[in-house]
DNA sequence: AGCACGCCGACT
DNA sequence: GTCGGCGTGCTC
């Protein structure tokens, strides 16, 4: 309880401040910690959340008063020790993150009721239509409901109401009912086990992290489910996280199918209505199970008690912008502050997380593979030296032979290559113009479905000229290199009567997903799938025997540590969507450089060799896990400004043992969405408090303000 | 983050 | 003289 005397609170706002205000309570209020309140903020009105006593070193006339209490639970201690420990971690202020908890502003309101109508009691007489309206409107409902009851326009109910026959009434409480009922499933006898551990785990409450590891087809879903099962049935809310919500479609029917009903969506794609309500139900506690993007990690779950964070691998729990997070460390340090269970999922657990079971910090469960499952696809790797490529071609003779026979049986194709478009660079042979974005470092890629030349940074857009716009010459312009849609047409060329799909993020929209695709995949109503990486993620195509990757090589160059881990469980990935069900899989890789230790890894399903090379590497270098890592990136409209600063910044590198700090440097990506960028690296070891160090060094430095400091700590992406 | 204040260059 | 560029600082 909060002291009476003096009857003042501080209050966190959702703006980039890392304190909270003190405010007057009203006397008629009745407050506690963590509740959602309105406060009057400068010019603005905002949401606040009680964070604590009054700090009273504010003279009390500057005092502005709590206008209202919001009608929803208060922020329980652990949310709001996780929010502030969140701000300490990513160095983001603490008002940032509390702005992610109040995503949707309009959801701290009450809904209104709503309204329907009732037959007025005593109606005089009127005429048949009127009569019957009020025949059925017995029970409130909507004016199109009675209309349709009754058989009559809707325009009908309308004028009753004005003439005061019908009467509003507030509809009651619209009950979802469960949309099937649910069927446990019966599990296997590691699953069975497995699955008992983590049920036990979430029913006692015991603290801790789990990684659940196992290939795609060992029934991990199953498994977890059995930990959801349990935290419901304790009456504890449920959060599974996914790295992309557009590739969720077949694990949500699997969740229907269990449990009997759609669990809540939580994504950035929700209208603005289906955010209030998704937001309101999950605060309330009204709803208790949620799949959601790594945003929901920020919602004000009053009883959380089990995170499920599925494809922990996957690059894209990494939040770039704004406060910058990495959703599966964020899902640990939640459970370990509200002091729950937290499962990682992953058929290729990443080297962070197998570090951490190695040290003892996580538990492990591993799900051998079932029996009667396909057994591993022979993978083959085609050495692009002995077999050349055409020119302008990229598929190999042998692949091309694969491919043949693998229609001949009626069976998929698979074409994997992560390059979207027609091709990556456009170059005029006449004088070698090269065309680039003119916002970021970039080439601009060529669109010909849409005719566009596409920075893939910023989106920025262009039509491709008929000419070359630096020497005049016409019909000089040369696409280079391949994207998917300059391998579909290689596709066409050599297999006519194939029918080919390509899938794609410019082929499927993120609303309602890569669906009719994957619909027409599954009903055998295509024959070859040309796709990026998006193909490679949750899709079960019983049909796909052959797995082509056009290029093996592809994502190993450039300065990025994670490059061979991430390839490594994507071709893995792409890999194993050959050969489900009963039908024996082929992989066929092509590369330039068939002797790389990933594709020897790789083609003798050697990952635990791969994994232990990578480690080693990791650990001679003491990159992460073994040592720890920050990016600073200084950005601005102008070269020389941000040059300046970073060399001032430069100046003021503290010294400390156990840390040495990279740069200033032009970033990978020099220039972004019309930005100059210099980048900093602090390399430190795994112990080091490296935010103090980053803060300490940025206190003593003076940086204009038009020039714009992010600090990633773990970076991911070294663009 | 907003938003105002304020201190310098170029317009009616 | 003032309109407006955006650098600086504050919000209880």
């Amino acid at each position: 309880m909060i002291e009476k005397s003096p009857n003042n609170v501080s209050i966190l706002v959702p703006r980039a401040v890392d304190q909270p205000f003190d405010y007057r309570v009203p006397d008629t209020m009745e407050l506690d910690l963590g509740h959602v309140v309105q406060v009057p903020f400068g010019r603005e009105t905002l949401p606040g959340i009680i964070w604590g006593a009054a700090e009273g070193d504010i003279s009390p006339q500057k005092l502005k008063s709590i206008q209202k209490c919001y009608d929803l639970p208060p922020y329980t201690p652990d949310f709001r020790e996780y929010l502030a420990w969140v701000a300490g971690y990513t160095m983001a202020p603490l008002g940032n993150v509390l702005a992610m908890t109040l995503s949707a502003t309009a959801a701290l309101k009450a809904e209104p009721p709503q309204m329907g109508y009732i037959a007025a009691e005593n109606p005089p007489d009127t005429t048949a239509a009127r009569q019957k309206v009020l025949s059925v409107a017995t029970t409130p409902a909507t004016t199109r409901e009675l209309a349709e009851k009754a058989g009559v326009s809707p325009g009908i109910v309308r004028v009753m109401v004005k003439a005061g026959l019908l009467i509003p009434t507030p509809l009651p409480e619209r009950q979802v009912p469960p949309v099937s009922v649910p069927s446990p499933v019966t599990l296997s006898g590691e699953q069975e086990s497995a699955a008992a551990t983590l049920a036990a785990e979430v029913t006692k409450g015991t603290p801790g992290t789990t990684l659940l590891e196992g290939v795609t087809g060992s029934g991990k879903t199953e498994v977890y489910f059995e930990a959801i099962d349990a935290a419901l049935k304790k009456g504890k809310q449920a959060l599974v996280l996914v790295p992309e919500i557009a590739l969720t479609a077949q694990l949500i029917k699997r969740f229907r199918k269990r449990f009997g009903e759609t669990p809540v969506l939580w994504h950035s794609g929700l209208t603005p209505a289906q955010r209030r309500k998704t937001w309101r139900a999950l605060a309330t506690g009204n709803a208790s199970l949620v799949v959601g993007a790594r945003s929901a990690l920020f919602l004000p779950y009053p009883r959380l008690g089990l995170i499920v964070v599925d494809e922990e691998h996957e690059a894209a729990y990494k939040q770039e912008d704004g406060v910058v997070y990495h959703g599966r460390d964020m899902a640990v340090a939640r459970g370990h502050i509200g002091q729950f269970p937290v499962i990682l999922v992953s058929a290729t657990p990443s080297l962070e997380t197998l570090y951490n079971v190695q040290q003892g910090k996580y538990r492990y469960l591993h799900l051998p593979e079932r029996h009667g499952t396909a057994e591993l696809p022979d993978i083959h790797i085609i050495d692009l030296r002995q077999h050349p490529l055409p020119t302008d071609q990229w598929i190999s003779a042998p692949l091309q032979a694969a491919i043949t026979d693998t229609l001949a049986r009626n069976e998929q194709v698979l074409l994997y290559l992560n390059r979207r478009g027609y091709a990556p660079l456009v170059l005029c042979r006449a004088c070698g113009h090269r065309f680039q974005c003119p916002e970021c470092s970039a080439w601009l890629v060529a669109h010909k479905r849409d005719g566009q030349l596409l920075c893939h940074h910023c989106g920025y857009n262009n039509v491709i000229p008929a000419s070359c716009p630096s020497c005049g010459t016409t019909e000089s312009l040369t696409p280079c290199g391949p994207g998917v849609e300059r391998l579909e047409e290689e596709v066409r060329k050599h297999f006519p009567e194939a029918r080919v799909a390509v899938m794609t993020s410019d082929t499927t929209s993120e609303t309602d997903g890569p669906d009719h695709i994957v619909e027409d995949i599954l009903n055998q109503k295509v024959d070859i799938i040309i796709g990026t990486q998006m193909v490679a993620k949750g899709h079960h195509f019983p049909h796909l025997t052959l797995v082509g990757i056009i290029d093996g090589d592809a994502g190993l160059e450039g300065s990025d540590l994670r490059a061979t881990e991430r390839a490594y469980q994507l071709l893995h990935q792409v890999a194993g969507r050959a050969g489900r069900a009963h039908l024996p899989g082929q992989v066929y890789i092509q590369s330039f450089c068939p002797e790389s230790p990933l594709l020897d890894a790789l083609a003798h399903h050697a990952r635990e060799q791969f994994l232990e090379a990578e480690q080693s590497r990791r650990e001679h270098t003491n990159m992460p896990p073994y040592g720890r890592l920050a990016a600073i990136i200084l950005s601005g409209k102008t070269e020389a400004t941000i040059s300046q600063t970073a060399r001032e910044l430069a100046k003021h590198v503290p010294a400390a043992k156990g840390v040495r700090v990279l740069g200033p440097a032009p970033a990978p990506m020099f220039r972004l969405r019309g930005l100059y960028r210099y980048r900093f690296l602090v390399h430190a070891t795994r112990r080091f408090p490296i935010q103090k160090y980053v803060q300490q060094w940025l206190d003593h430095a003076t940086i204009p303000s038009s020039v714009r400091v992010k600090v990633d700590i773990d970076p991911y992406n070294f663009m």
